[in-house]
DNA sequence: AAACTCGGAGAACAGTTGTTAACTGCATGG
DNA sequence: CCATGCAGTTAACAACTGTTCTCCGAGTTT
């Protein structure tokens, strides 16, 4: 902050830009919770900030450009959050209400983002859903890597635990989404936590037969041809 | 066409309306290939069709209403087969099959159906959205009567097993949208089976501790407070 | 201090949208 | 056989859309 401002710092000028450029971003968000982005205008976005229409151009090519960057906003920060909170639990039910607390807080947070995310994944603007697909792509993957190098993954394949991975990360989406229907959101938090640990039972004995103990009481009348679970050729 | 048809059919018009009432929604599900519904315009359905933007409102209300009807179209008669395939296998390797075959012959067969509903599940027109939740929940009660009539839902919470049932369903529209996003359809196919085994070692190991049978050895380090996963108060 | 950059405004364009109104022709039920 | 119902048409409306071109003025550079 200095001596508040004695020179024209280099940068007003873009400081300017960027900050409409946020107020385009922030209106978009907040005119695309009750419709899509392939019905959201672009006359509508600069009327709700109080721009000319033409200044649009400035920032994006179109409202397909403006929702690729919303994707970033939205997804780019979660990262790092999400596999500090993994690296910070075990395979366990600590995690698991870590994680669930960590949707539910970013759901409470950033209800909009969230609501974009959901909606787009499957919307009918191409770039968006690449871009959103890319981000999940990642998320599963760096999901995969901490999973990896944890005692529960010895004798997993790689490709078992992307499948894995990707589980839990659509799981988030799934979950966030049921949040955002719902005012009340325990009972909806309770589920998401009781699916997790479905998860986690199914990952624990994902290889129980090669450790030749029980398990033959659990196939029992339905003994039918489930051999290895292996991906590998 | 012959005489087999000597008399107007008490209906002619009717047939007659419902002949473009049919046309709207297969053009309505063609334009919907490439955008949401919330940006799909009435005269783009009806110039598609061929008929005068009027002839819209002696079907539907709006776009939304047209939506509404689509849904019906796609999920309708999806229940009768799914508690078919479910009531004709048991829990296992063959019931994995012939799920995952079953969604991949709908996307082969309605692609357009099936993409629909993966877009507009969480898309910009309430009226849709409540419509798709409201089917998706049928089936999974649908779902979770089935589970119940199996032996393996001895002990089981009537909410535990709708946990399970919508985690199926899910899984299926998830699957669905994978399989529209890609070509090749084998790869996807085959992780949405090992998926489904997954669900199934953890739908099997769900009352474990109960069982006092091994188990602890699977708890090893990482032994917390991971104590009964029961729901009923 | 002059030259330049560039975010934004303004006006105008050709198209499109949803909706209303009055109309036509034909299958229908009396 | 005639009158009614009704699917579909035609015409017109005010409002809206994305895009182009021209211009302004303040930040930046030389």
């Amino acid at each position: 902050m200095s001596h508040t401002l004695d020179g024209p710092a280099p940068g007003a000028r873009q400081a300017q830009k960027q900050k409409t450029r946020q107020a385009l971003l922030d209106a978009a968000l907040h005119l695309l919770a009750e419709q899509s982005l392939s019905s959201l205008g672009l006359r509508e976005v600069t009327r709700a900030v109080g721009v000319a229409p033409t200044a649009f151009y400035r920032h994006f090519r179109d409202t397909a450009d403006l929702g690729v960057a919303l994707v970033e906003e939205a997804l780019g920060s979660l990262h790092t959050t999400l596999v500090a909170t993994l690296a910070a639990t075990g395979d366990g039910e600590e995690r698991i209400t870590a994680a669930v607390d960590l949707i539910v807080a970013y759901v409470r947070t950033y209800p909009a983002h969230a609501r974009f995310i959901a909606r787009e994944q499957h919307g009918g603007v191409k770039a968006v859903r690449e871009a959103i697909g890319g981000q999940l792509a990642l998320f599963a993957e760096e999901v995969a890597a901490q999973f990896a190098k944890e005692p529960e993954a010895a004798g997993w394949s790689e490709a078992d635990l992307l499948m894995l991975a990707r589980m839990y990360v659509d799981h988030m989406v799934m979950t966030a989404s049921a949040l955002l229907g719902t005012d009340d959101e325990e009972p909806v938090a309770d589920r998401a936590r009781r699916q997790l640990r479905l998860l986690t039972l199914g990952r624990r004995h994902w290889l129980d037969e090669t450790v030749d103990e029980t398990v033959d009481k659990a196939a029992g009348e339905t003994a039918d041809k489930s051999g290895r679970y292996s991906t590998e050729p």
